[in-house]
DNA sequence: GCATGATCATGC
DNA sequence: GCATGATCATGC
């Protein structure tokens, strides 16, 4: 089926020298003038995984089929082409998840990881990413990174416990609860020709979402940057235990509850400095077993934001939670879902809240994982939206304030006064973004 | 004690 | 030099 003039359909670094080829370059570079004409007719946003599509037919050659098997079966590689994006620094991102095939839920119910199809089909990936460009035709998406990829041992422990706790849900007939928020690199993502796309599920007569696996951007990051490696450390001690993931994090904070921050730092010997601005960030990490300077792998390739929160005596936050500033002619003309502060706060956070005694001195209080539930991220995209409405009337005294939310309020986030942003009427104004009420918070950790 | 305005510290 | 996470200052 397969060409085999062209590279060994039997040896995946054949398949992978093949492929590295286009490095550097595009489809329409290997095409005929016939076949470039024949595809430029093709509306790829009415073919969803269209350049993919190509690359098969028209770059290995051979005859596109939707079986469970990998798309180069002999070899187990399963073919993966996906897009990448240019921060301003100059950066390469990827643009999107990577989706892995619909979950069957009648066939998961009754699998086991080991022999799950998911595994016979995804265990090793020929990554293609491009760089997508907005207005570039996709025969001229230009390929950046192309390899050969099989997870880690590591990386598999976790992935078999997010698997298994998709399973177990579709097992206990809750397959319409499936959320992307409840594993950690494998996702059980939306996915379909709109979001109405349901399917039935084996344990319950209520047809959920369908939904597919997933890898999430933070973890085709770090495959990305494999050669970074240094900046992030793994927790290794947790491969040895048989601990869940989540629970393994929460079981080792439990023998410092109640202790003072300094005495932590006492006993875990760090020697870290009680001055430091991030020192309760620094002890948390030390927990964990973390250089101070180092991030936690399995937190970044999962999106978990770690947070130091120091509550009062009377439990409500120091502070509120700051995000990212904000442009004005940037806000104005973005989509929610695709907003940076949409991003940050749909993340999975872990909460290391401390609490001051009477004493003044602060305490190890609890550690808590958290997402925010749907009908706050409504409530925050009300904030939102009332702020793009306001900037756009011109009206900057007036952006919503914690009146206007329980949840979130905009206030300025500069180094001072004169640090500013161009407005959309052609104006200046100080650096404010969106911020996560202190009292919102005191709700969620008490 | 809180809301709001203002700024600091760190890392890249 | 700037973005980002974190914190300080003021007035009611």
């Amino acid at each position: 089926m397969q060409n085999q003039a062209l590279y060994d359909n039997t040896d995946p670094r054949s398949i992978e020298k093949y492929a590295k080829k286009l490095s550097n370059k595009c489809l329409s570079d290997f095409l005929s003038k016939k076949g470039i004409s024949k595809c430029r007719k093709i509306d790829v946003r009415k073919r969803k995984g269209g350049l993919g599509n190509l690359i098969e037919e028209f770059y290995f050659q051979y005859k596109i089929n939707p079986n469970p098997e990998p798309d180069f079966n002999k070899a187990g590689v399963e073919l993966k082409v996906t897009p990448l994006k240019k921060l301003k620094s100059g950066e390469l991102r990827p643009k999107e998840r990577l989706v892995m095939g619909i979950i069957d839920y009648k066939k998961i119910a009754n699998e086991k990881w080991k022999s799950s199809s998911f595994l016979k089909k995804n265990s090793l990936i020929l990554l293609m990413m491009y760089l997508y460009a907005k207005g570039v035709n996709f025969l001229d998406y230009i390929f950046l990174i192309i390899t050969l990829w099989s997870y880690s041992k590591n990386d598999l422990r976790i992935m078999k416990e997010d698997w298994e706790k998709i399973r177990d849900k579709v097992k206990a007939g809750k397959a319409e609860e499936l959320s992307e928020g409840d594993t950690l690199y494998l996702g059980a993502c939306t996915k379909g020709v709109d979001k109405t796309s349901t399917r039935e599920q084996p344990h319950s007569s209520i047809r959920a979402k369908q939904r597919a696996f997933s890898l999430k951007p933070t973890y085709l990051r770090l495959i990305i940057s494999r050669e970074k490696g240094e900046k992030y450390q793994e927790l290794t001690d947790f491969y040895k235990t048989s601990f869940k993931f989540e629970d393994y994090i929460i079981q080792k904070f439990q023998k410092y509850l109640g202790l003072e921050i300094n005495e932590i730092n006492k006993r875990l010997k760090v020697d870290l400095n009680p001055k430091s601005k991030t020192y309760a960030v620094e002890v948390s990490k030390a927990i964990l077993g973390v250089h101070r300077k180092k991030q936690i792998a399995e937190f970044e390739k999962a999106n978990i934001v770690m947070k130091a929160i120091r509550l009062k005596k009377n439990g409500t936050p120091k502070e509120d939670m700051s995000f990212p500033a904000f442009k004005y002619k940037e806000i104005i003309h973005q989509k929610w879902e695709d907003s940076e502060f949409y991003e940050k706060i749909s993340q999975k956070f872990f909460f290391v809240v401390f609490q001051y005694g009477e004493d003044k001195k602060l305490y190890l209080r609890n550690v808590m994982f958290w997402n925010m539930p749907n009908k706050d991220l409504k409530e925050a995209k009300r904030v939102w939206r009332e702020t793009i409405k306001r900037i756009k009337a011109n009206d900057y005294k007036n952006l919503p304030s914690k009146k206007f939310s329980d949840v979130s309020h905009v206030r300025p986030h500069a180094r001072n006064k004169k640090d500013v942003y161009e407005t959309p009427q052609g104006g200046f104004e100080t650096k404010k973004c969106l911020w996560l009420n202190a009292g919102y918070i005191k709700k969620i950790v008490n």
